[in-house]
DNA sequence: TGTACATCAGTGAACGCGCGTTCACTGATGTAC
DNA sequence: TGTACATCAGTGAACGCGCGTTCACTGATGTAC
C-alpha cells in the first residue's frame, strides 16, 4: 500500500502473496473462528505446501498480529474518512439535505456498524472475546487510541449539556487514556458511553444473540444511538 | 442436585465424577478459552486416562453443551433469587435502609456484574463470541428466555415514562421473544436496552479492553445503570 | 549481450505433539437366588 | 449368608488426523561484471 513505486518486482510479489495469505486467513476466520486459524490449512487452500508460508510470516502469531493490526487500521481509516466527510459537508452547506450519515457521533456510529456487518469476524477479532494466550504488541494499542481520539473529537463537537455525574469527577482524575485530548470530563464520559453502548448492541447482534427474537437489530441500534445523542 | 435421595451409590458416584469433570473443564476454559477445551487434557488433570471420560459424556460437544446450560441456569438462578429478595424487602419495609442491591433492575444489574466477575469465562461462554461450529440445543434457549422474563418483570415494576419511540412501535409488532409476557412496548424496549447496555460495559471490561485505561470500570457501569434507570 | 553467481520461493520429508474417538479387555461393585 | 452372574468404571493400545515448525534441497529469478 505504502511505497509501491520504489519496490522491486520481487518485493511486489512478496507483498501480493502476503496479502493473499491474509485474505484466505480472513476467509478461514469467518468460518471457523480466530482461535482455529491454521497456517497449514491456508497453504492448502492456496495450493501451496505448508512450510511455504514461513517465507512470509515467521509464525502463526505474527500472522494473527497482522490481521488484528489491519482490522484496527481499517476501522480507524473508515472512521477518519467518515469524520472528514462530515466536517467538509458541515463547511459547504450549513444544514440542508443532511442524510444523517455524516454528522459527528451519529455518522461514526453508522460507520462502525456498517464496517462490522461487512465482516463480523473482523469486528469480533478485535472487540470480542480475546484469543487465549495472545497479547497484542504496543503499536496496536496506538492505533486503537487513534480510534478513541476520533470519538473524542466527534463528541467534543456537540458536548452534552447535563449536570455533572460522579463518573465525570472520576474521569477528570483518570484521563490518561485520552492522551492529551483537551476534552472536558463530560465529553470523556460521553465517548466512553458511546463506545460501550454501540458495542453492546452490535456485539450481541454479531454474535447472533438476536437471531431468533424477531425484531430488527438496526432499529434497536438506531434507538440506542438516538437516546445517547439526545442526552 | 435434584433427587439425590432416591439415587443409588453408583448413581451418586457418577454424578460426582460428572461434576468433577465440569469443574476441571471450567478451570481449563478459564486459562485456555472455550474453543481449546480438550477431553484428554481434563482426563490427564484428573489422573485418568482419556477414554475414561466417555463413560460420562458421549463427546466433547455434549460436555460443552452442559457447561453452557449450567452457566445459563446459574445466571437465571442468581437473578431469580435477587428478584425474590427484592420483592420480599419491598413487602416488609416500604423504603428504609435500602442497600441499593435489591430493587428491580438495579439489583439485577449488580447481580449480573457480580456473577460475571466471579468467573469471566463463564459469562463470555454464553454472551461472548460464539464457539465456532457449535449450535445450542433448544432447552438452552428456554433458560435464556427465563432470564429475559426476569428482566421484563423487573422493568414492568417501574415502567419508563417517556414519549413513544419508533422502536416501541416496531416492538409492539415483534414481541414473540417476550413470550406471553404482558409488558407494554416501552417496557420491552427498556428490557432490551438494559440488556445491551449492561453487556456493553461488562463485556468490554471482561475482555480486558479497559485494562490500561486507568479509570474504574465499576463507576462506568454504575453510571450506565443510573442513566438507564433515570430515563 | 552473455555468463557466473547470489538470492530467494517453494517442495517434500520429517519430528513431536495432542486431539477425538473406538475397541477389547480387566477388575471391582452391585444384584438375584 | 454365600455363590453366580450382570453391570459398570477405567485401562492401554490403536487409528487417523491435523497441527506448528525445521531442514536440506531444487529450480527459478534477479544481479554484477
Amino acid at each position: 500500500m505504502a511505497d509501491t513505486g520504489t519496490a522491486t518486482p520481487r518485493e511486489r510479489y512478496r507483498a501480493q502473496i502476503r496479502a493473499e495469505i491474509k485474505e484466505h486467513a480472513w476467509q478461514q476466520i469467518a468460518t471457523t473462528g480466530a482461535s482455529a486459524l491454521s497456517l497449514n490449512a491456508i497453504a492448502k487452500q492456496m495450493g501451496m505446501s505448508g512450510p511455504a508460508l514461513y517465507r512470509y510470516y515467521a509464525n502463526r502469531d505474527e500472522l494473527i498480529t497482522e490481521l488484528i493490526r489491519d482490522a484496527y487500521r481499517s476501522l480507524a481509516d473508515t472512521l477518519r474518512s467518515t469524520a472528514e466527510k462530515a466536517t467538509e459537508e458541515g463547511a459547504d452547506r450549513s444544514d440542508d439535505q443532511d442524510d444523517g450519515r455524516g454528522d459527528g457521533l451519529a455518522g461514526l456510529a453508522h460507520a462502525v456498524r456498517g464496517w462490522a456487518l461487512r465482516d463480523p469476524q473482523r469486528y469480533l477479532l478485535i472487540y470480542g472475546t480475546p484469543v487465549p494466550g495472545y497479547h497484542a504488541p504496543d503499536d496496536i494499542t496506538a492505533i486503537s487510541s487513534q480510534i478513541m481520539t476520533l470519538l473524542l473529537d466527534a463528541a467534543s463537537a456537540a458536548p452534552p449539556r447535563r449536570p455533572e455525574t460522579p463518573l465525570d469527577h472520576h474521569l477528570a482524575a483518570h484521563r490518561d487514556w485520552a492522551g492529551d485530548h483537551p476534552a472536558p470530563p463530560a465529553v470523556l464520559h460521553q465517548a466512553l458511553s458511546f463506545w460501550t453502548r454501540i458495542h453492546g448492541v452490535l456485539s450481541l447482534e454479531l454474535a447472533g444473540h438476536f437471531a431468533g427474537m424477531g425484531f430488527d437489530p438496526a432499529l434497536l441500534f438506531a434507538a440506542e444511538l438516538d437516546d445517547l445523542l439526545t442526552r
